[in-house]
RNA sequence: GCCGACGUAGCUCAGCGGUAGAGCGGCGCACUCGUAAUGCGCAGGUCGUGGGUUCGAGUCCCACCGUCGGCUCCA
């Protein structure tokens, strides 16, 4: 975390506002008439938006980082200048950057200074800080261009925006750029068929990825192992449909909200309105009304890995990771709001497990909490607020926990945690969500009867560790560029005679494998050890056996470890130690 | 949904107005092989779909569908 939030004040931030610049002016001189929106620095670079008077493409960015590489090498000083406000709308008008500068302008906040930035002819309203001079800019790389809309809202005009980053040196420069290959190489769409773990038919639809044998087994894997995690955890399995009566929705509020990421009702004859559901929360909520509750139930979880469908606008979807079905590893935790602190615990325990399990060791927690300036977007609820966000804080506070706490984040029924990971490329997933919610109990009218005889309403905690299974089986595919740990690999061993007359014995081999439970595959093929060995090396399966003379002779297998090679030959007996080994560890 | 780019064999890609190509994969034959590709041969495409321009269209134009990069939104 740490450099990323010093960032704003680093030289590399400077360095890349000021590339920014230097991308405007250049896209200025190149196509007269543009007109500016902004140009922040981003996590890896910076961007500028421009209302271009002609289309441009991919192909015009040489011409653009060419004639920015020209205006650099002018050695052009970077000058600041502080303007009142009627001066800075004069001096818009008269450079042409209208509206959209103007619009920026009108936005700052009375009292702020304002300033502009100029380079050679070019001047630009801008907060800064810049580098000195242009010939600073040096190991910078334009990347792409996108379609983005004026101050992000998709009812402005869509402006032109063009992505590119700079750094200090080239070395860092094409450091930065070998990573965006390596990203490209484990893209989980890409291994995903390589490896054969999922497909998209767009006669099935888009966003409606089918999982094939070796995906399913994937996921399979994961579903048990999660199962019996929350067994342990005290939870309680439900099934529920994963169609309902729209009136579902409308009784729990979300369907005013919710109706544009929802599929349209089908409507009956008789006027019946059934909906794919989005969401599982409200079955859970009526499974807990279905009976008397007492505080001694409590806390009540009732979990499902809930199916739910959600209308994702065609140019949202991406591979496994965003799509129209998914399935939630859900649950609705019930209780007295005295217990938020130990079941926030209790549901941190569970997600560091899963975490531990999955071998991410980069991850922290991120606390959203209501903007206190702001009260109004929140249920108003002061002292639930407030014991909700002291339970969470004092839940991480006494686990010990690093978290970064973030006002305004929190949703409008109750604060939550989110668990944020970083994957071995540096990038950062959310994937893990506990959410407090104080609203639902009463849409459902939810009860309890506490010790003093008298109905309460319970607290309820929304929370899924894994998340969605198929954003999560996309992010692990990345994150192990698809070389699946020992347990999870959807083939686990194969065994690979070396001729025909070792057949025999390899089909002994893997027998045994199969019945001690492993997923494990006979190559057959009449092929040379090196193709074999080639083939599954890239299929990312974790041990190869290799049977030959040697083997057959002394009832032993020559062990290929994915990442070691050649181990040398053990014993069966030997080897299943070591694969149980492996496993449990 | 919006902006831009792209859809040619199962996969990766070449061809960009004049009779559809390569490598890998698949199948067949030979080889029976010791730690990342054995050799030879064969099959496989209404060039995303539908219109249009042209003597002639993967190749140019339009629409639609899909994919990718973003934006908005999000598990």
């Amino acid at each position: 975390m740490g450099m990323k939030y010093d960032y704003p004040d680093s030289p590399l931030y400077r360095l890349r506002h000021s590339a920014a610049h230097l991308l405007a002016q250049a896209v200025l001189e190149l196509y007269p008439g543009a007109k500016l929106g902004v140009g922040p620095p981003i996590e890896n670079g910076f961007y500028y938006d421009f209302d271009l008077p002609q289309p441009i493409g991919e192909e015009d960015l040489p011409k653009i980082e060419a004639k920015m590489r020209e205006i650099a090498a002018r050695n052009l000083d970077i000058v600041r200048i502080e303007t009142s406000r009627e001066e800075a709308r004069q001096l818009i008008e008269q450079i042409g950057q209208v509206p959209y500068k103007l619009e920026l302008l009108d936005a700052i906040p009375e009292g702020e200074t304002i300033s502009f930035y100029q380079q050679g002819d070019f001047i630009d309203l801008c907060r800064g800080p810049h580098v000195q001079n242009t010939s600073e800019i040096k190991h910078f790389k334009l990347l792409s261009i996108a379609g983005a809309y004026w101050r992000g809202d998709e009812r402005n005009k869509m402006l032109t925006r063009i992505y590119g980053t700079a750094f200090f040196t080239q070395e860092e420069l094409e450091d930065y750029l070998h990573r965006l290959e390596e990203a490209k190489k484990r893209d989980h769409r890409k291994l995903g068929r390589e490896l054969g773990l999922f497909m998209i038919a767009p006669e099935v639809g888009p966003g409606l990825p089918m999982l094939l044998p070796k995906g399913a087994t994937v996921r399979r894997v994961l579903e048990e192992f999660i199962l019996k995690e929350e067994l342990r955890a005290g939870y309680l399995h439900v099934r529920t449909p994963e169609i309902a009566n729209l009136n579902l929705y409308r009784l729990s509020g979300h369907y005013p909200y919710y109706k544009d990421s929802m599929y349209p009702p089908m409507v009956f004859e008789d006027g019946e309105e059934l909906i794919l559901r989005p969401m599982n929360c409200p079955h859970h909520f009526l499974i807990y009304k279905s009976e008397p509750r007492s505080y001694r139930d409590l806390p009540l979880r009732i979990a499902e890995l809930g199916t739910v469908y959600r209308y994702e606008k065609s140019g949202e979807l991406s591979g496994l990771i965003r799509v129209r079905c998914f399935t939630i590893n859900d649950a609705h935790v019930f209780l007295r709001p005295e217990q938020i602190k130990a079941e926030v615990q209790h549901n941190i325990e569970l997600i560091q497990k899963v975490y531990q399990r999955l071998n991410l060791t980069d991850f922290w927690y991120r606390l959203s909490l209501r903007d206190p300036d702001n009260k109004e977007k929140y249920i108003d609820d002061d002292a639930m607020w407030e014991t909700a966000e002291t339970a969470l804080r004092e839940a991480l506070d006494e686990l010990g926990l690093e978290y970064i706490a973030v006002k305004g984040e929190a949703a409008f029924y109750g604060p939550k945690l989110d668990v944020e990971v970083r994957d071995c490329l540096g990038r950062e997933w959310t994937i893990s969500t506990v959410q407090l919610d104080f609203l639902m109990a009463h849409r459902f009218d939810l009860e309890y009867t506490g010790e003093d005889g008298k109905p309460h309403r319970p607290v309820i905690i929304h929370r899924a560790p894994i998340g969605s299974f198929e954003r999560m089986m996309g992010f692990l595919i990345e994150h192990y560029a698809g070389a699946f740990p020992l347990w999870l690999a959807p083939v686990q061993l194969t065994v690979l005679p070396i001729a025909d007359r070792h057949l025999e014995y390899a089909r002994q081999v893997y027998e045994r494998l199969r019945e001690a439970g492993y997923r494990v595959e006979l190559d057959a093929r009449r092929e040379t050890l090196g193709y074999k060995i080639r083939y599954h090396q890239t299929q990312k399966v974790p041990y190869m056996l290799i049977v030959g003379d040697k083997e057959v002779e002394g009832n032993l297998v020559a062990v290929r470890s994915r990442e070691a090679g050649d181990m040398g030959q053990v014993t069966i007996e030997t080897l299943l130690e070591r694969l149980q080994q492996e496993i449990t560890d």
